[in-house]
DNA sequence: GCTCCGGCTGCTC
DNA sequence: TGAGCAGCCGGAG
């Protein structure tokens, strides 16, 4: 692990992908990559990915807004997640087939 | 200190 | 349109 990210950036990564995070309106969406980028740290995906993986249950981040580049709920669909992740979007009017998004407007 | 595993991405075929 | 592959980065064992 070569430490590209001292300490510090990491934290700082932490709250601008949080901050981010907090500010994708209701009915929009968001990819790993495209989180990461934001908050300065483009490749991080993944990081991203272990981040809302930490986040609390009941935090009132909207986690569910963050799926993949693809547009698809990275979760495998037996698992909890998922199925939060899932019942959360529908309820903004997306509409999940299969673990594919696609939104429930002009369509 | 090395290796392997992820809620990923972008390019190619 | 969809599957395959290599690249990336931090964390855990």
């Amino acid at each position: 692990m070569g430490a590209p990210l001292i300490n510090q950036a990491m934290k700082h990564f932490k709250s601008q992908v949080l901050l981010i995070l907090s500010e994708v309106p209701f009915g929009s969406c968001i990819s790993y990559g495209e989180l990461a980028k934001q908050a300065g740290f483009p490749g991080y995906g993944r990081q991203v990915g272990q981040l809302m993986k930490k986040l609390p249950k009941d935090t009132k981040l909207p986690w569910h807004r963050v799926v993949n580049a693809q547009r698809r709920i990275s979760f495998a669909e037996n698992t909890d997640g998922y199925l939060r992740q899932k019942e959360k979007l529908e309820k903004e009017g997306w509409v999940i087939v299969g673990n594919k998004l696609t939104l429930n407007e002009g369509k």
